[in-house]
RNA sequence: CGGGGUGUAGCGCAGUUGGUAGCGCACCGCGUUUGGGACGCGGGGGUCCGCGGUUCGAGUCCGCGCACCCCGACCA
């Protein structure tokens, strides 16, 4: 069954040049040194002449390191996503489950989007999972870009369907269908709906939140009467998205325009917000799209203008998914695990009680409650850890490795002068810990930390983005940036198969034309002709 | 779809010339522990991917399937 979708889809197929060997250049450039993996990954890492036995010894089968970020920062990732408890691998190829800790992470990106978006007018609605394959076929570019990962329903209740239904990899169709119902006068416009929902795309090669067949999303669809209004709503939506990267998740992520090569199947202009993770890879962390009329054409969008006369609308949408977890995970881990800013962590203080007696069992953990009351009171997020078949040490690493921001420390040393200890997550070891924290100080004192943990992950974040963003005015430099892992900046006036042969032969793509821009002029460092924007060059995601 | 690989306990793996399945971690019980990943003793857990074949006997050999992983061709 599942086969139906790419052999039907597959004819409709034209141009898809062969791409770049991108990936080739990434396995390429990563170090052979692997400490541990899983069976999925391991022949990756084998020396293919290398006996079994060697391989074992070499690469002992321990569970309780992570791999660091500079062995192998691959299965790092996929480490700390799984040990972590962010998401588990569902028994389908390509699926995650999000568990309980990741989700609670979602949960607070949704609320702090959602208010954004309830702030700018914006409502929530649901679509159909299912949409008609003949919706997916009216907008030309859009067939052409989705249909090689369409997922396609042939049989319903035991019945050959009379039409295939898509299962929705993005719902600009099926909405713009129920819009053309809608939209009659101007004084139906704008229309400003957001959706909260899961799409399903075809991915050939997934990872954890980054790709996976299934995601989950918001996708914001609106109509407007004027083009400008359409434009105004997309780079509005894209500023939110910027805002919400920067000041909830500290992410310092980059403003620009996609090129005509990147940009979304069937938009006129997408433009994009752009991390760079711990790797120096880019990610593509939100994407807000002005469609033009392309979908109002295709989907008899229309509406009676003031004058009487029949217009076609002016559509946007505009999308941010669970792949922005993965954003936070890569941009803020260290080699313990996660570090997850203060703003968005499900548990912001986690309380590690340590006793040695039952008196001091007793004792510790009334005052562990106690501190925990406080906080929760204060407003801040804490949780104790009383489990008491687990040592504090194994503790200490656990909450760790969940990016837990703060930890707070209560021992029988710390009874008697009613004080704790207070840890933070993004300092290692000792130097990260303040000893003899008063407990009639400590609520305020932990705000403040918090606010400083997540000041500083946004800082240390933009001064490693920034050290490694290389300006570059000839091809050759461009090469050299890219194969050192950086990222490249310089004047583009290329075309597409131009851009196409970059990629090609240094694994980089045109992240964006960054919004922020230069005054002057200058030559495209590709074939010298005459430049009106810098573009960003990087490996990406 | 092309090339390579792997299927044995929840996870990671071992299993010799074919002789009736083990190790580490995890899990359960009891006890001792607890300021940076504790320890002892005891215990539970198997359709050896499936089907067929060879054999007195198959995790092991043969055939055919299936699934998953990696690499290539795409993408938020």
């Amino acid at each position: 069954m599942e086969k139906v979708g790419k052999q039907r889809y597959r004819p409709l197929l034209m141009n898809w040049g062969r791409i770049s060997p991108r990936l080739i250049a990434t396995f390429c450039t990563m170090p052979m040194t692997s400490i541990r993996f899983s069976r999925r990954s391991a022949s990756l890492w084998y020396d293919q002449k290398s006996t079994k036995e060697e391989r074992i010894k070499q690469y002992p089968m321990s569970n309780d390191k992570l791999p660091t970020r500079n062995e192998n920062f691959s299965e790092w990732y996929n480490q700390v996503v799984q040990r972590a408890e962010m998401a588990d691998y569902a028994p389908v190829r390509g699926c995650m489950v999000v568990r309980p800790y990741g989700w609670a992470l979602w949960e607070n990106i949704q609320s702090a989007l959602d208010t954004r978006f309830k702030a700018t007018g914006h409502v929530n609605a649901a679509f159909p999972l299912f949409i008609p394959k003949s919706f997916i076929e009216k907008e030309k570019e859009h067939v052409e870009g989705f249909s090689p990962e369409l997922a396609v329903v042939t049989i319903g209740g035991g019945e050959v369907l009379e039409e295939p239904l898509i299962v929705r990899p993005t719902s600009e169709t099926i909405i713009g269908h129920m819009y053309a119902k809608w939209i009659k006068s101007y004084r139906d416009l704008p229309v400003l709906i957001n959706q909260w929902g899961n799409v399903v795309r075809w991915e050939m090669r997934t990872r954890l939140f980054l790709r996976t067949l299934e995601f989950y999303w918001q996708e914001g669809h609106t109509a407007h009467a004027t083009a400008d209004e359409a434009e105004t709503e997309t780079l509005q939506m894209l500023d939110i998205y910027y805002d919400f990267a920067v000041n909830e998740a500290a992410v310092p992520v980059i403003r620009g325009r996609k090129s005509d090569k990147e940009k979304f199947a069937g938009a006129v202009r997408s433009y994009t917000i752009e991390g760079m993770m711990g790797d120096r890879r880019a990610l593509q962390s939100g994407t807000s799209h002005n469609l033009g009329q392309n979908f109002a054409r295709a989907f008899d969008i229309q509406y009676l203008d003031v004058n009487n006369e029949l217009q076609y609308a002016w559509t946007t949408s505009w999308g941010l998914s669970t792949r922005f977890i993965g954003a936070i995970i890569m941009t803020h881990g260290d080699d313990q695990g996660l570090i997850l800013p203060p703003r968005l962590a499900p548990i912001q203080v986690v309380i590690v009680p340590i006793w040695k007696s039952e008196d001091e069992r007793q004792a510790v953990l009334s005052m562990a409650q106690e501190v925990r009351q406080r906080l929760i009171q204060g407003g801040v997020r804490a949780q104790l850890d009383d489990a008491d078949q687990k040592t504090p040490g194994w503790k200490f690493n656990y909450w760790e490795l969940k990016g837990v921001p703060v930890r707070i420390e209560i021992g029988p040393r710390d009874l008697a002068q009613k004080s704790v200890v207070l840890a933070r997550r993004d300092v290692t070891g000792k130097s990260g810990k303040s000893f003899g924290v008063n407990l009639e100080t400590l609520v305020p004192q932990v705000i403040e930390l918090l606010d400083d943990i997540q000041n500083g992950l946004l800082q240390r974040a933009t001064e490693f983005r920034d050290a490694h963003i290389v300006d570059v005015s000839s091809y050759a430099e461009l090469k050299e940036v890219i194969q050192a892992g950086d990222w490249a900046r310089g004047w583009w006036a290329g075309t597409t198969e131009e851009e196409l042969q970059v990629k090609d032969e240094t694994g980089a793509t045109i992240r964006c034309f960054p919004f922020d821009q230069p005054e002057s002029r200058g030559a495209c460092l590709f074939s010298g002709r005459p430049a009106r924007e810098v573009a960003l060059f990087a490996r990406a995601y």
